[in-house]
RNA sequence: CGGGGCGUAGCGCAGUUGGUAGCGCGCGUGGUUUGGGACCAUGAGGUCGCAGGUUCGAAUCCUGUCGCCCCGACCA
């Protein structure tokens, strides 16, 4: 049909938000569900995606002085029961390897054998196995800080799932550290926290709030657990990422000792903190449109795509020699400290197709160049911030001359909206009934709710009266944040005094 | 694990009271087009999720089972 859609993606977001999310992550060929249950294949785009994440997080992780270690998928059953938090907290969500061989069953089937004397735990997260290595390690003061971090995949048999916001099977990073004294382990834990923050804000153009969980809401076997909290476009809350404080918990699991300069055998102080593959779903849902994905540029795979656009051969020869020499001309230009990503996409494609497979797969600027651009060296180009139908000629040499500051920009446009979005769905609320009115979608129907509600800051003291009223307004307490004046009040709930207020929202 | 919805061609779907499977998009080929999600023609492609059962005959009815999606429960 020669009719355009309105919009790439169907349903758009205010029609069925969550599935949306499903086709915005198809249309972009980012990953599709597998044939193992929970688990889903992340596919280039989006792997690159995750690449870029992985890049990024690396060098700020050596850049505060740590380094990469690995350790086993498998963690002994025996292991996994010397912290009690923690296994209450993991038990129910652990995959468990009992046998290891294979042997032929009736019908060619094949049936597991060579049952193991002490079934294997698939890691769910690593303080267990790493604990027990880092007990060896440390013997002396001398020995620490231990600063070391793990990329992994790690299995929580979760009962529902979706893609990469909750996945069976997720990739993460881990980092698991060990210090002398509280005050070393606390201070490692808020670094963290802060590395996650500027990642989230800086590269994700993502706006987050960092805080602190209420103790039900807390890592098992953490003293203290914080967070950074995003808003999705839907005004639900996204956990990105977790820091925490161990405090001597898993030490005494553990056996972490050391001798003190004193010459006393003292546990140790660790930490642990990660983010996983779910920030690539926070990516979709705080940036993306009814056209598709929407990258920021620092960490989109590709920053432009040239589409070269000829009839004859002889236009392509000319026109593919004069995209292969602008592509060489911004590969060799730079934009924050990195190379730009361009590639050419010359296959032979209808130049609509083309055009709008690249904007639902958010590749920032794309650039089409057939002969008349090429005879008055021009270039004509269209940015994925822009409406798909808005696009302009401008010289080529213009063109890689600003390229380094129109990504820049866009990439700032990105969180001044998202921060706008993510302002005006944060409100303080000093009430009951204004918190009730808040979270209650105006829509009767379940499935079709109306967005509504957001962050409410909230005067909030835990208490198991709380929890009933939060049940029953589908919301949960997400954080006490970290920055923000401290405000004496009372607890809307219960009227006890609180000091600062919480943010309440609903939450993915 | 509870409630609801759905599994039919790569994707999206139709298939009414059971009679041996169809449409759109996409894909192949030929042609016409070409600054834009093209058009005409012509093809290829399906054990109707899986396993039983009822029947002369099952995509359709019954039972079981697996998977996906939504709402709960659960969620470091």
């Amino acid at each position: 049909m020669s009719k355009a859609q309105l919009n790439a993606i169907s349903p758009t977001r205010t029609e069925d938000y969550a599935e949306w999310y499903q086709q915005v992550i198809k249309a972009a060929d980012m990953a599709e569900n597998s044939v193992v249950r929970g688990c889903m294949v992340i596919k280039p785009w989006g792997y690159a995606i995750w690449e870029n994440m992985q890049r990024i997080l690396d060098g700020k992780f050596k850049e505060t002085g740590h380094e990469n270690a690995y350790f086993p998928l498998f963690i002994p059953l025996s292991l996994m029961e010397k912290e009690a938090q923690h296994v209450e907290g993991f038990a129910k969500e652990c995959a468990v390897v009992t046998h290891h061989r294979l042997e032929a069953g009736p019908n060619g089937t094949l049936v597991p054998a060579g049952k193991l004397d002490e079934p294997l735990v698939v890691r769910p997260t690593s303080e267990m196995i790493i604990g027990l290595s880092y007990a060896k390690w440390v013997q002396s003061y001398r020995d620490l800080p231990i600063l070391i971090n793990q990329w992994a995949n790690v299995v929580r048999w979760e009962m529902r799932t979706r893609m990469f916001l909750r996945t069976t099977e997720f990739l993460w990073q881990e980092g698991h550290t060990v210090h002398a004294t509280s005050q070393e382990a606390v201070e490692e834990t808020l670094r963290m926290l802060d590395v996650y923050e500027d990642f989230a804000k800086n590269y994700l153009a993502m706006p987050v709030i960092k805080g602190e969980k209420a103790p039900h809401e807390r890592f098992p076997g953490a003293d203290d657990t914080y967070t950074i909290e995003a808003m999705m476009q839907d005004r639900k809350a996204l956990q990105a990422g977790t820091s925490h404080f161990l405090g001597q918990n898993f030490s005494k699991a553990m056996s972490i000792k050391f001798q003190d300069e004193k010459g006393d055998e003292v546990h140790a102080w660790t930490t642990s903190w990660g983010v996983s593959t779910r920030m690539v779903g926070g990516l979709i849902m705080t940036h993306s449109d009814d056209d598709g994905l929407v990258l920021p540029p620092r960490v989109a795979p590709k920053h432009v795509v040239i589409m070269p656009i000829f009839k004859t051969d002889e236009e392509k020869t000319n026109v593919l020699a004069y995209c292969k020499a602008l592509e060489k001309e911004i590969a060799g230009s730079y934009y924050a400290d990195e190379k730009i990503r361009v590639t050419i996409d010359s296959r032979d494609l209808r130049g609509g197709e083309k055009a709008w497979q690249h904007i639902k797969k958010g590749v920032p600027v794309r650039v089409e160049v057939g002969p008349r651009d090429m005879a008055s060296d021009s270039v004509f180009v269209g940015l994925r911030t822009s409406s798909p139908k808005d696009k302009k000629g401008v010289s080529r040499s213009e063109f890689v001359k600003n390229l380094p500051q129109t990504l820049a920009d866009m990439q700032q446009g990105l969180y001044d909206k998202a921060l706008a979005f993510h302002n005006e769905h944060t409100v303080k609320i000093d009430s009951l009934d204004e918190l009730k009115k808040f979270f209650t979608s105006k829509s009767k129907d379940e499935n079709k709710q109306e967005a509504h509600g957001g962050f409410a800051l909230v005067h909030w003291v835990e208490d198991a009266e709380t929890e009933k009223l939060l049940k029953e307004l589908k919301i949960t307490h997400r954080c006490i944040p970290l920055e923000g004046p401290a405000e004496e009040g009372t607890c809307i709930f219960t009227g006890k005094p609180s000091k600062k207020r919480s943010i309440l929202a609903k939450s993915y």
